[in-house]
DNA sequence: TTTTAATATTTGTATATACAAATGTTGTGT
DNA sequence: ACACAACATTTGTATATACAAATATTAAAA
């Protein structure tokens, strides 16, 4: 389906619109995929990310902004994010004693747990979008999209 | 800047992973981009996305269903939308007269005095990204990404 | 040692999004 | 005509996002 065909445009329109659409339209169509996944388990895809980030720290915990500066959306609100994983029992977070303006966060065992449960099918659903292009497509469509986003920040 | 130095991740990611997160942090950063062109004018990108859509329909008014089918975001409240709009005086609404269920929304000339007022600015932010690759680049790009995303939907 | 600046996080507020339920209207079958 | 399904839109509610302002702590400067 071509992004004129989703947004049933009669006008033609140039490439450079069309690529913005095409990106934008294909992030709502992951999205929509990745939250239905993880709907049973209660958790926004932002949720999930944080969860992410505080395993990668592989047991030391993450202040707040360094959670923020590894998220993709850099405006998402950090503070929020954690209470609700802390509600869950997902993570602790803790005054740092060596710097009592900073939080420590870490993940709980649960939330391991959680993630680890979740690990084949955020692999399953990255394999069934990037199984529609060749390795080749992949590698280049990557390669685009840093290229087509390099002037900005 | 590949997608790995903008969440500072440590570890290697394959490149199904790597296109999902490329694709939703490009999505990020033509958002905020177009955010800042809407911000002096009021608008949220899916109130100016409403716009463009009535502007398109060339005098005839749009149903709710007609606009809801022609935006990215499906599952957008087009009601609070139009709303909006219509605080602005952007846009009319009234009961159709065939059909009492259906709205008639119409683009007013205020409307369209702002979207006219837009558009080098639009046409530009596209420019800007677009700039970056070259045209056969350019529909390299829409051509993966619609291939990409086929399975889906 | 005060004052000021910088840093880290939280809170408030307005708006947006997701999705289920409710409302009102029209069409269909009996 | 009546009941019921289908359709179009609105409303309610919970959560998410955007962004400015507030708070608390530490570092730096006078």
């Amino acid at each position: 389906m071509t992004i004129e065909e989703v947004i049933k445009s009669t006008v033609k329109m140039d490439n450079a619109k069309k690529v913005i659409l095409n990106i934008m339209y294909t992030q709502n169509v992951i999205q929509d995929h990745f939250n239905e996944i993880m709907k049973p388990y209660d958790l926004s895809g932002e949720q999930y990310n944080v969860l992410r980030i505080l395993r990668g720290q592989k047991g030391n915990p993450a202040n707040m902004c360094v959670i923020q500066e590894r998220m993709l959306a850099k405006t998402s609100n950090t503070t929020r994010l954690v209470d609700k994983l802390l509600l869950k029992e997902l993570v602790t977070r803790n005054v740092c004693p060596d710097n009592r303006r900073k939080i420590e966060v870490l993940i709980t065992q649960k939330g391991l747990d959680v993630l680890k449960e979740l690990d084949p099918k955020v692999d399953e659903h990255e394999r069934v979008f990037a199984d529609n292009i060749s390795p080749e497509e992949l590698e280049l469509l990557n390669k685009l999209l840093e290229k087509y986003r390099t002037q900005q920040n």
